[in-house]
DNA sequence: TTGAAAGCGTTACCAT
DNA sequence: ATGGTAACGCTTTCAA
């Protein structure tokens, strides 16, 4: 059965004086003679009095709560960007309440009220993937509770955002399959939904003109397919491919395992990249190169901007965007040294 | 700037009523004129009221929060527990407040104050490393805060657990070992500090004596000892082992690599169990075979049992064991058939 | 230095 | 059917 706690008015009344002068003497704050403030501190500690946050979000209008959005847990790059987020907000003495969407908008809007209710102090977000309804990310601005949006850009939500680069990490992945002799690349694109499918999409097409070779949409493939295999070995019977450039470490894995079968050589026949570099990709053999996020600094970013737009009152959206990182492991070559 | 929400109170003054009466036509509660009810649900949805969480849970004691603590989530198994937790406690309408210990005790200390602070209704934790100071679980209970314990037992700790049996599991992989037709069996043990190692250390043992296999000590190895791919090498240059039984999944990763680098044939010559299920075990090849931990269920199961004692008032711990299952991948041989 | 009272938003109980 | 009041635990302002 859950206890009664000892409150500032028991206090005060076993010490026949009021629940203000209790009040300062433990918050240390407006004047009190040391004596008083000796012996109420001490009757508190024999007590062991704690202070009831609930009572005190009352009357402050702060909860010292965050409220995180992530569409799920299993992919570590989401535990990445926990891990970020906890780093800041445990030192700065905020909890976190966590609420998974499961990339479903329902799970998502609901999830929004709920931490509206709770009067969360802010609210930290990865929007799932239905890119068209945002209404209930507007209703948490109009609120006027601080949000930050993580990993995806929503055009319309004027509001903050941590971001990486997708285009330039696509972009940048392309330019090393074709600097190390890749012609003929394939892109295992993401679901339609998301604005990362077509952004890093669109980093594979703008790689390829920059070094004149010919866009083919015959050599793109959706990862979310159900023929996905299917779609792989036939593109592989029909073209002289040497390059898949996938939208995630998943497909790239996929791809590897195809192309085990069909006894490739990877690299030196076909490369392979990936990207989010998830855990898969050090276990994997050959190990798989990849584009790599920076998860723990998506959060941690998030999480600062967050506290300094709650702490300090910020009323202008700021963006940042964080670098990706090409990691080369055992499914890319080495470029070739141009003079 | 947050703005100031619409109260009871205020839509009571704009209709004239009092905020008895308004209370009562938005929680359909007492007695209450259809016409009034009607009049007082209109001018709510009107200005999007929004029920106070904070001042509900001053007058009724509770919160709807439930507190987890976990050491982190960069293990597929936490996140797994973590999915089952939110399953039940989603659909009770809880939300869940957070803490990461990192297996720290001073975090772990320090998260129970927190929650306890925060007025959770109940706390579910899965106790890091250090088993001799529990002082920070026993204020819970004292508190008499409902406390379900996840994944270890601590033996001084009068409260309910949902765990599973790593005795048995760790015994039956071994068991399995033997069955196949290895007599040299090498273990390798985790930490110390942990029961579970203890006991999967215990399974080993057992399964030994029980088929007549010396046990020697020579053939245990610290999984987290510094010089462990050493030892590993010298184990494999001094005797004719044929299995390994690993405490992680991790470990039996480090000696799979081992055996490929010595040319091993695996499972024909050496197989090996890993420990936990976690996903590097189907990425890796050969695929590991490994003591799947129903993580999903024990969250699931630890979530609802913790409402149980919330919601029922139950004062009666309960512990409930929760069984794991051998999952045969490429590592392991066979059973001979047995006559 | 300390006390008294109001208020945060809600509910519950007793009157009317 | 509705109003009034107290209460939850705490802080804050004003008065003494």
């Amino acid at each position: 059965m859950k206890k009664k706690k000892v409150s500032i008015t028991d206090l005060a009344k076993e010490l026949n004086v009021t629940p203000s002068t209790v009040s300062r003497a433990l918050n240390g704050l407006g004047n009190i003679s040391t004596k008083r403030k000796e012996q109420i501190v001490n009757l508190a500690q024999k007590y062991g009095y704690r202070p009831n946050h609930i009572a005190k979000s009352m009357v402050s209008n702060k909860t010292f709560n965050i409220g995180l959005i992530l569409p799920e847990f299993t992919h570590n790059y989401f535990n990445n960007i926990l891990a970020g987020i906890e780093s800041i907000t445990y030192q700065k003495g905020y909890q976190l309440l966590i609420c998974t969407s499961d990339a479903l908008k329902e799970k998502e809007e609901k999830s929004c009220m709920t931490l509206l209710d709770a009067r969360v102090d802010g609210i930290l977000a990865a929007a799932g993937n239905s890119s068209d309804n945002l209404d209930h990310f507007s209703k948490i601005i109009d609120y006027g509770t601080p949000l930050v949006l993580l990993d995806r850009i929503c055009e319309d939500l004027n509001t903050s955002y941590v971001i990486t680069n997708d285009f330039d990490g696509a972009f940048e992945a392309v330019q090393y399959l074709i600097d190390s002799g890749c012609h003929n690349i394939v892109h295992i694109k993401g679901p339609d939904y998301i604005s990362t499918s077509f952004n890093r999409f669109l980093g594979y097409q703008q790689a390829l003109k920059k070094n004149s070779l010919n866009y083919r949409e015959e050599l793109v493939i959706a990862g979310d397919s159900e023929f996905f295999l299917d779609d792989v070995n036939n593109i592989l019977n029909t073209f002289p491919i040497d390059g898949f450039f996938a939208f995630s470490d998943y497909n790239a894995y996929e791809v590897v395992k195809v192309l085990k079968q069909r006894d490739c050589k990877i690299p030196e026949d076909i490369s392979v990249i990936g990207y989010a570099d998830e855990p898969l990709a050090q276990y994997i053999s050959p190990q798989l190169s990849t584009v790599k996020q920076p998860a723990y600094e998506i959060g941690k970013r998030a999480a600062e901007i967050l506290l300094k737009i709650i702490e300090e009152n910020i009323e202008v959206p700021m963006t940042e965007q964080l670098k990706t990182s090409l990691v080369h492991r055992e499914t890319t070559k080495n470029k070739f040294i141009s003079i």
